[in-house]
DNA sequence: AACGGCCGTCAAGAACGCGTCAAAGGTGTC
DNA sequence: GACACCTTTGACGCGTTCTTGACGGCCGTT
């Protein structure tokens, strides 16, 4: 999840950033003023900030380079003074961004999803275990016992279904008409063949299979 | 030398910034249109991209897409245009910050300094090695057992989706829209075409690919 | 005990996708 | 205007994958 530390004395503001920051996905920190965003900063170490300027306490200024001491977290400016001479001196202080009050929520949170990608695509893929094996869905990768395991076209469609649908039963109508298509229906036979198949290159014991299991007369669950 | 391109169609525009550029020590080249920003990205690879939208051949996302394909370069969009929604799109379509015009020179000079700053000092090298070859992709350099490899453009740009996906398998879909753009669905005689040359060139035995995989039906694969 | 439904398995031909070679457009350079 | 380079296009052989049909075993029902 990705950190955000909201920075603004006036609470409104304050309380609609947080609001639609974690509507949106993003944990949020906030703070009044600029001792307490520093000190809050340090206990958090946020992976981005959103800095309200005209503190109580402190110059931004100030703030911003109490803050590039030591992070390298994007700083994003708010402010309502719209004057170049500020924006620039924010700007060259270390803030990566500057809005000027009132700004569009909606542009707001894309300003903070293009800083925040600039940032953070350190990010590896979520991988499923299957017993001895290993399935990376969105880098399209099978690993038995460390080694990869090639998969069809048509096996991996069939694979993706099951496994996006843990522990439950897709019916055989399901399956079809997601891998094959809508006109498919009764072509049962296809599915036995490519759970063979499955079985065989996943399964520890193909005749026995533990997490590919059929439910006659129904469909096929992933049990995990 | 930080190099910048600068994409506007009116004169004026284009020339006001490539002075002032020019002035504070950058290295500025100029488009006019879409493709020749295209074109001239691939041949001088920016360090940072102002682009105007509203040019006369291609929308500003297409632009934004095209740069994107390949390059992480900071692009700074400019627009007549203030409305939010206008914002949203060209951030989310990759962009890196968004100005309104009319703008101040000296707060856009201050936005180009907050750019290049954080992707200036990045300094690692992306050099990747493949085997006997070592690719430098922000160099745009490849050396195969010490001496230079000369690549088409149209090769590096689908060797550098390739790069910047290791491990990971990239459809023959995403391929082509990223190399010959979004109306390219079924052309996967181009990928065939291309990823031969490839192998050609920087694989050890191209007829038996260690590091440009292919996935029957799928896509290719970069494996490091 | 016989039957039918359902599943797993095996074995074919058909269809598809890939690598490769060759050659025709297109663009910029000398 | 000729040339070189890159891109686009077409065609062919081959290996893999998909499709299709058939057979036998298991299980619940009649």
């Amino acid at each position: 999840m990705i950190k955000v530390l909201v920075v603004d004395d006036e609470p409104q503001i304050a309380r609609a950033l947080r609001i639609n920051l974690a509507a949106h996905g993003y944990e949020v920190t906030t703070a009044a003023d600029g001792a307490q965003a520093l000190r809050a900063a340090a206990a958090v170490v946020p992976d981005l900030v959103v800095l309200d300027l005209g503190l109580p306490d402190m110059d931004g200024a100030e703030v911003i380079e109490g803050l590039r001491g030591w992070s390298k977290a994007p700083i994003l400016v708010l402010s309502g003074r719209a004057a170049s001479a500020e924006k620039i001196a924010a700007l060259d202080a270390g803030a990566d961004d500057y809005v000027t009050k009132p700004f569009d929520i909606g542009e707001l949170l894309a300003r903070v999803r293009a800083a925040t990608r600039r940032s953070g695509p350190g990010a590896e893929s979520p991988v499923t275990a299957i017993g001895p094996v290993t399935v990376d869905l969105s880098a399209r990768e099978v690993r038995k016992d460390g080694d990869e395991v090639r998969l069809t076209p048509t096996e991996w469609q069939l694979l993706e279904v099951l496994l996006r649908n843990p522990g439950k039963l897709v019916s055989q109508r399901e399956l079809l008409h997601r891998v094959w298509g809508p006109n498919y229906d009764r072509e049962t036979n296809y599915l036995r063949q490519y759970m063979a198949q499955l079985r065989r290159k996943l399964e520890a014991d193909p005749a026995r299979p533990v997490h590919l299991l059929t439910e006659p007369g129904m469909g096929y669950r992933f049990r995990p």
